[in-house]
DNA sequence: GTCTATATCCAGATAGAC
DNA sequence: GTCTATCTGGATATAGAC
């Protein structure tokens, strides 16, 4: 059984993801998550302080997931490939994940946000470019990936792989993505 | 000189590029063209009205320069090139550019919007990758672009080139794009 | 902890003067 | 055509009963 604490932040995740911050209603909120509108302000001051917790929550489990693949054990052909496996999973299977990422997009391209969920995206929002930077520095070393700056790869891959995610979020026919290898050999000396 | 209604456009078109359809107030769009909320009022019968001309608007001009690279007389392989060279000069050179795509994004992004933009945007996004997949189609059957669904080709390239152009609208320093030349070896057989 | 009722505020839209 | 003043509705947040 869910406490109410934890129906609010499932159905505002919901509602924000859907709608975003400023068409999204407290009361669409309370009505999703099962409880009246009065109820939400025992556990949360205001919509913008729910926002800013979901913001933050989302921007640390993405950056987690990053971390997990970047500190593998394996060469950098490997962390490349796993990181497009992974994040082609994600994309395709988890609910969750079309959620999270549609609150980011949503945060990263309205000004009119929270202060605090603006500081937190300005804090959190890079480190997945710079370990997919170590990533590909790694590979060069290794001659397994292809020549080129680190950082500008890292924009590429990111924005592609953020390009596929919204997409697919704005789609409701599920299409299958486009094949993993077209990904992996942007990036790859040799093509797979 | 401008007149009113000219005005109201281009502030509102900034405004809700920015802010977003819910975030922005009539009265943020009526300040920025310098005139008084209450005339805003002669030339439009409300706020959404005002979006929704916008979100036509835009999805039409992004056609019409979609059609105008795809209908050039040359071959796949050229028409390829032309559409990266074209678009990182608009990604990296206009501002009406960062605003269209910023409102057409916040558009596909939030389910709130209204009726009739959500019919603009049915209706028009997809002309696009139709396009780009008869130009894939074109260039392999002159040999100079590689094998696969030409559609899912065509998703790539799009999401490839809007993921660049968000994060390109969403940092503030202007750091140059990845060098074109990774985009056109997504696609091309002979790699340049 | 939970609900209902209500105070307060503010934005969208209208009316009417100039 | 343009402005100021106002109406109206609706959303956030609070108060108070159970």
């Amino acid at each position: 059984m869910l406490t109410s604490k934890e129906k609010i932040i499932i159905a505002a995740l919901n509602q924000f993801s859907r709608k975003g911050l400023f068409a999204t209603r407290i009361q669409d909120i309370a009505t999703e998550a099962g409880i009246s509108q009065g109820l939400l302000y025992r556990y949360y001051k205001s919509k913008n302080e729910i926002y800013v917790d979901l913001i933050e929550d989302a921007l640390d489990k993405m950056n987690e997931a990053v971390e997990g693949i970047a500190s593998l054990n394996c060469g950098g052909r490997e962390k490349l490939l796993n990181s497009i496996e992974g994040m082609y999973k994600t994309i395709e299977e988890s609910d969750r994940y079309r959620q999270t990422s549609s609150l980011i997009a949503q945060a990263m391209g309205s000004e009119a946000i929270p202060q605090e969920a603006k500081d937190a995206l300005k804090n959190k929002r890079d480190l997945p470019y710079q370990m997919f930077s170590k990533i590909i520095v790694q590979g060069q070393k290794e001659g397994t990936i292809i020549e080129g700056d680190s950082y500008d790869l890292a924009v590429l891959f990111w924005s592609t792989l953020n390009g596929l995610t919204i997409f697919r979020n704005t789609r409701d026919e599920k299409r299958p993505l486009p094949d993993k290898r077209f990904i992996a050999n942007i990036f790859l000396k040799e093509k797979i």
